[in-house]
DNA sequence: TATTGCATTGAAACGCGTTTCATACATTAT
DNA sequence: ATAATGTATGAAACGCGTTTCAATGCAATA
């Protein structure tokens, strides 16, 4: 295959010039220019886009870092960052994590490697220090509450939302109130553990170990829910469930069970996934695909710039009131 | 930051031996060995990987190129290509093309330009000559049936399924049957619709357009559709559902305007998704993520030992009938 | 003792595009 | 007419790890 070295020689030129060409610059003669692109084509040459990089020392490429690729949570904050990744020309590369810190270690190396630019984290377990030690390697942007760390951040305050919920669950009567919740680790199901504590106690109700539901990601973590809340002598009147898929899947395998949506059992949900509005879930609408896209820009435009307009952005989420509670 | 040549002077020895120590292989003495790695400790070196892939010719990266990350057909097929990815340390640069021949063309000429050692192809609107023409570029992979076309694939064969599942409607009685699909261009969408038009004609009933549904990508689809169906003067007795997703739609958004499945309207659908079980929607189970898995396998395959076991595999569709027919 | 072979090691070439710097000529401003 | 700009172009250095090839030293086999 051609190179760049090789286009000079067939259009008489030094490669400086070609490279002039091959980028657009000015100062190039029009019968040079014309020289150059017809060697291009007589070689069928193409750059290799390693030696740019390695020239360049950088990539364009942003490195996402998430648990779980095909989770509606994840995909949905995926789809805006590659939403406007598309915009300006950037790649994505996907580091699927399964929450074990040697994969989140190997994403942040890959930025020390320079393989990407910058690094988007959705979610990690991997502890501050960690990923502090890589902060000189490039920018990086989370998706969650980073509180008073230094560090950019796009992030929809989970405890506030979580509190939110709760006292409308209490509004509306609720006392016995459980929840439902993706893994007990992390910013924001710590966040969410310390909303549903500090909430209850403040209208001193006792919080229940046994009426927290762990591992709840997907339709099907539902129907283990719905079962384990049946199975419990003294039932919650109402679950915060942080995921529509699970909440659907709650609604739906109880109707099966003969479990009555509100009266039996209320329900508020998170992230307004279009299958709660028929299922007339209520929920808090939570702007992922948003968060993703404002995680992009915020790195994007540190890149391009060196600058950063807002270090910290909290996003607001949307209450949807339905008739699930 | 450090390069080899620094690391090789601080230990006193040739960059060649450096690059020795630093890959693991065999002649170096001991004694060498350690005053590598205590160089690299004290000058804190990482290799730039760019020069790596420059080096080798390869990346270790496989590109995927699909249309939406956060569809739950490609989000599945995804997953299956990034476990099997992670568990060969190859890494996956995402191509999201909204189908739009240019985004596919970027793709390709990524791999031309070797950024990514293979291609796996997920869906495209580019047609074959364009493609085609990058096969030297390095391997493609296409998750879908290419008929006698050189190219390799893992695919599952819609005309097939598709028409078994219209055989069955046609079986439980129905004559009247529509159908409903992501688009209509596509080879996927293509051989469905000819199974549709074939397996219809084969009973003597002429298909009507008006019973084709359109652009059924996501849930909130299958609301348009049901309320489309119940505006038609002549309805079909049973749709076909491309997706669960649209099929949830339809069935939820359907119960609200009193639509009685299957009395009304039967529905078989495909996927298998989590949410076709508590709604009791017959559906084909597609091994999206197996497919994923099993396109990547291929492509690594090849790419580690350059041969092919398979050029063309067929996926088994498994056939789950519950009550929406 | 002569020969073969393996263990070690480094110089140099290789992969290849970008960018800086010096140079040379053509204009325009003073 | 002279200085100051601007246009045009190439040589060479730069980014950096991998790999080949030749060479050296030493042990084992013939």
């Amino acid at each position: 295959m051609a190179n760049i070295r090789e286009i000079a020689k067939e259009a008489g030129v030094s490669v400086a010039t070609v490279s002039r060409v091959l980028n657009g610059y000015p100062y190039v003669r029009e019968e040079k220019r014309n020289a150059v692109w017809e060697a291009v084509e007589k070689l069928n040459y193409t750059k290799n886009i390693n030696a740019v990089h390695l020239a360049k020392g950088k990539t364009s490429i942003i490195g996402v870092m998430l648990p779980y690729v095909n989770h509606p949570y994840f995909g949905a904050i995926l789809e805006g960052i590659s939403k406007e990744a598309l915009r300006h020309r950037y790649h994505l590369l996907l580091f699927q994590t399964n929450y074990d810190v040697e994969k989140e270690l190997e994403a942040l190396e890959m930025m020390r490697m320079k393989q990407v630019d910058g690094l988007i984290i959705c979610s990690h377990v991997a502890g501050w220090n960690v990923i502090e030690e890589y902060k000189e390697d490039g920018p990086i942007v989370l998706c969650e509450n980073v509180g008073d760390k230094d560090f950019l951040s796009v992030y929809i305050d989970h405890y506030e939302s979580f509190a939110k919920a709760l006292r409308y669950l209490i509004r509306k009567g609720h006392r016995h109130i459980g929840y439902c919740i993706g893994r007990t680790t992390g910013t924001n199901s710590k966040a969410r553990e310390t909303a549903y504590y500090d909430t209850l106690r403040q209208i001193g109700v006792e919080p229940r170990k046994e009426w927290i539901f762990d591992h709840c990601l997907y339709v099907e973590d539902g129907k283990r829910v719905i079962h384990q809340w049946m199975d419990l002598s003294e039932k919650p009147s109402a679950l915060l469930v942080s995921s529509d898929q699970v909440a659907a899947g709650i609604v739906l395998w109880g109707r099966k069970e003969g479990v009555k949506i509100p009266d039996d059992l209320a329900i508020v949900s998170f992230d307004n996934h279009p299958i709660s509005e028929p299922l007339q879930i209520t929920t808090m609408e939570l702007p992922l695909a948003l968060m993703g896209t404002k995680a992009f820009r915020l790195i994007y435009h540190y890149i391009e710039t060196g600058n950063i307009v807002k270090k910290k952005e909290k996003l607001p989420v949307r209450f949807m009131e339905r008739s699930s509670v």
